[in-house]
DNA sequence: TAAATATATTTCAAGCCTAAAATTTTGAGC
DNA sequence: GCTCAAAATTTTAGGCTTGAAATATATTTA
């Protein structure tokens, strides 16, 4: 921790701001783009596509707290989300037999058919966006990402 | 674009998208602790962090405009978090002669010794939060993350 | 079983963020 | 000077986000 470089005998912490500086950069573009297509596509959020992708994953549906780990957002976030994918059709809640106090949320017939037209295109987007990485430093790249998360994530 | 990886026969972009969530998985996860740490520590907020960082290291002030831009987030984004730091007495506007459209920002005394405090104390977080990475790869990360920017991004 | 504690969710206030409209001022072209 | 487009900024409406408080239900424990 706090090394200094044996080369430059700058600190490493200079190093490793300037790796987040460009990684906070890099999403920000990213997502700045994605959300302007999504909009304009389909009148909807980035927000919303991934609960709808999570959501996608466990068709018997999710709890809300399941949700709002699952995307590391607030409990009171994934409420306001799921009220207006609720108001578009795109999801119902189910109340849980047996314990009053859970929801369970779950995709519709329609969700689900409009969350599949979005994902492929989404994915046709990411292509895109990132068509400049190398394919040979994806692997290494992941693998450094969860370095990162590894030693202070707690899930 | 587009590519089918030679081995495996799946498309290069599922590749890409499980990079693509690994990043925003992990800048979020950066991102809430700083969060987290700048509201503890400080009662202040990331993006208050960024406009202050961006008014530190122009000292002569900058325009709104110039800095929404730097930023990539809105223009009327900006305004808000001006407000509050005007509020708080981090931050002035001085009117620009010679147009009387343009309002420049500048960093008040107050403003630029508790940047310095928390710009500090920021880095030791970064430095906290990144331990994991290879000296070794950072360069090359950094690069890569340039790549996806630079033939998309025009700035 | 009654009381205390824990869990699942929603509500609330406040700040962040965007796109679009409105305001004010500037600069061209006539 | 007048008109009109461009530029700098603010305002507005609506969605996202958080932490904290409130609500309701479940579970533990005395």
């Amino acid at each position: 921790m706090s090394a200094t470089d044996p080369v430059t005998g700058h600190p490493m912490s200079k190093q490793r701001l300037r790796l987040w500086l460009h990684m906070l950069k890099t999403a920000r573009f990213v997502e700045n783009e994605l959300r302007e297509r999504m909009r304009i596509t389909y009148q909807s959020t980035l927000p919303r596509f991934d609960v709808m992708a999570m959501l996608d994953r466990t068709r018997e549906g999710l709890l809300m707290s399941q949700l709002s780990q699952q995307l590391m957002v607030s409990n009171g976030n994934v409420t306001g989300i799921i009220d207006r994918l609720v108001q578009d059709g795109y999801v119902v809640r189910v109340s849980v037999k047996g314990d009053k106090r859970a929801t369970l949320v779950r995709l519709t017939p329609k969700g689900v058919e409009k969350f599949a037209e979005m994902a492929a295109e989404h994915e046709r987007w990411i292509d895109e966006l990132m068509d400049n990485v190398q394919d040979s430093d994806i692997e290494h790249f992941v693998d450094a990402l969860n370095h990162i998360r590894k030693d202070h994530q707690h899930d």
